[in-house]
DNA sequence: ACCCGCATTTATATCGTTATAAATCCCGAT
DNA sequence: ATCGGGATTTATAACGATATAAATGCGGGT
């Protein structure tokens, strides 16, 4: 195609990207619009509109006459006019924190909220922070410049101030973590509640006398929740334990590390680990290995596992399952479900059982 | 702001999205658009519009006045609009095989096309596979409807259709890898030749006998240049050598465990082995556990590291780092430049070495 | 005063779609 | 024959931005 013309230079000027769009040649180069169909079938253009749109006021036999010539040629509806006509976006925005514990966690997500999306009209745009505005809070940005129809966000507080925003605005959105606000909102979570209970349970069937846990940031609302259902574990069962101060599963992976085989050096260390996260796991793990402490006697680890990773490390860890393709896969359907009509919250929130 | 009228309840019908858009009052509900910006100036939309893209047709003083009455409002050009009008989408879509490997892979390589893309008018758009229609191919379908200004995608082959598509029709594209075609094409790359050269010198350092390499599957043009790489070395040097048959670094993790486990307890069994993947690397480890085999003494290793995984995998093992956020910086600026306009494709190509 | 040219601003048309209101057509009832 | 009314189709305007061409204002040369 650019092997054409190649005496004509006066024209390559224009060479930005695609044969000129004055090409006459009705064949197949130009991109099909409504006005392409109207002229084929001597319709209106509004008439094709409501056509594919199977308005019951359009003729059945034309409704199908339309629909036909539209596949025929291969039309597909130009996005950016749709949604400038008519406001929507087509568009999910999901935001990523940026100190997101990136490994595995959003690619899972990603993979579920693709699959959730797929065969519908909906285009998932990454929003990970934002354009030059370093701290302007990027729901507010898309909610306030309709970026999106909806909007998905992780780590949750419990006071959070992107799900009163949307909720003032009622603006479709669904988080992964839930709130302790008293109105209710969609979400999807977790139970890391027993997320915490079970993994410190096996640490204790397992013998362990001392159960340490690494935590996410205070900030989140699963931190507690993980924090809960430890306390309540190591309670009912009068053992000892302690809480991992000065790290958290957003720390370094180093900095775990160095902080568990430091403690794995002093008297009346922990000998049952809990950890939210793989990479903090693998960390203990070092730390273990670095001490010539041998897992499964020595020391004890149950680990969320969250991708298939753990399948391949050794010694076998014992770990708990998140599926977080299967988080992705329901916050991708709530949220449509949500933004497509009214549906009462109650059916917009969804907690997966450990 | 949602606190401001508690008493208004009627209004609550129209609870769709957002404040109905009538609101008379011009205060802050309404979004401003040029119009909104000309009304307050005095001046026409054209003007405003002029302005704001900085053409030096416009006073000075008017381009200030203009600039600053938008960052007041808060002025965001729609972009629906924009892109309906100009045909330039502001988007960059990342196409991703649907068998990517995809732990850690794709995430690296959109943290670097974020950072690349940060403050620049363009969103990232992930496309993993599309819409309803299985298998037509996705980079044609971007293309010939215009869903992108330029298009990202991996695992290039040696005569990928994908380029040469994109090449005849002059849009914009880069990817991840080479291929073999007579014409240069943008590209990103990292010295895989290098990296299986480098490791299979390592191994033999090491003082393995007889070394073994695990291949990404042999469309891929990568594959090539790590055989080349490795076939180099191990003839430079005289060792034994040969290429894992039946597995490929996409396959199951657990079958290049059960392959790697089972050739561990044949006779003349390879002492040496290269993973250009983290999760084969792991379970090449995993095998080697299972068999009471002592990583560098009994079996070396030597794999490629996408992440800071291997940091806190023990017993420490041999890495070669591959920086995929610097590919995918690198390639979201080439591409940028691309799009942008004329560069020499000589510009548009990096190679990363190892 | 007049006209010219330069700097600056503005009017108009358009991208492809859809919401709204108006216009046809056909048929049976009067 | 005329009219009303349901079924179907069409014309017009608008979404918000920009490309193109035209218009305005102003100072200087004659």
């Amino acid at each position: 195609m650019s092997l054409e013309d190649p005496e004509d230079k006066g024209e390559n000027k224009s060479r930005r990207a695609m044969p000129a769009r004055g090409t006459e040649k009705a064949g197949t180069g130009a991109k099909p619009t409504l006005k392409t169909i109207a002229e084929l079938t001597g319709l209106a253009v509004t008439t094709v509109s409501r056509a594919l749109a199977d308005a019951p006021q359009i003729a059945l036999e034309t409704r199908l006459r339309v629909r036909q010539v539209a596949e025929e040629i291969g039309y597909l509806p130009d996005r950016a006019a749709q949604r400038l006509r008519t406001g929507r976006t087509n568009v999910i925005s999901l935001v990523l924190d940026p100190h997101e514990e990136i490994l595995g966690y959003a690619t899972s997500m990603i993979n579920g909220l693709t699959e959730a999306l797929r065969g519908t009209a909906y285009h998932l745009v990454i929003t990970p922070h934002f354009l030059n505005t370093p701290q302007i809070d990027p729901v507010r940005h898309i909610m306030r410049n309709r970026m999106a129809d909806g909007i998905i966000f992780t780590r949750t507080e419990p006071s959070d101030e992107r799900v009163k925003l949307l909720m003032e605005n009622n603006f479709p959105f669904i988080c992964h973590g839930r709130t302790e606000l008293a109105t209710a909102h969609p979400f999807v979570d977790y139970d890391n509640y027993g997320f915490a209970y079970q993994a410190a349970r096996k640490l204790i069937a397992a013998g362990a006398k001392k159960l340490s846990i690494i935590l996410p940031p205070d900030r989140f609302t699963f931190a507690h929740h993980m924090r809960h259902g430890f306390m309540t574990a190591v309670r009912e069962e009068g053992v000892g334990f302690e809480i991992a101060t000065g790290v958290t599963l957003d720390s370094k992976s180093d900095d775990i590390r160095d902080y568990v085989y430091k403690r794995m050096g002093e008297p009346e260390r922990p000998d049952g680990y809990i950890c939210g996260g793989e990479v903090s796991a693998l960390a203990v793990m070092a730390s273990a290995y670095d001490r010539g402490l041998e897992l499964g006697s020595d020391v004890h680890l149950v680990a969320k596992q969250t991708s298939g990773l753990f399948d391949q490390i050794r010694p076998r860890v014992e770990t708990i399952y998140e599926d977080l393709t299967e988080a992705g896969l329901l916050m991708g359907r709530l949220l449509l479900k949500h933004i497509a009509g009214r549906a009462p919250v109650a059916e917009l929130q969804a907690l997966q059982t450990v």
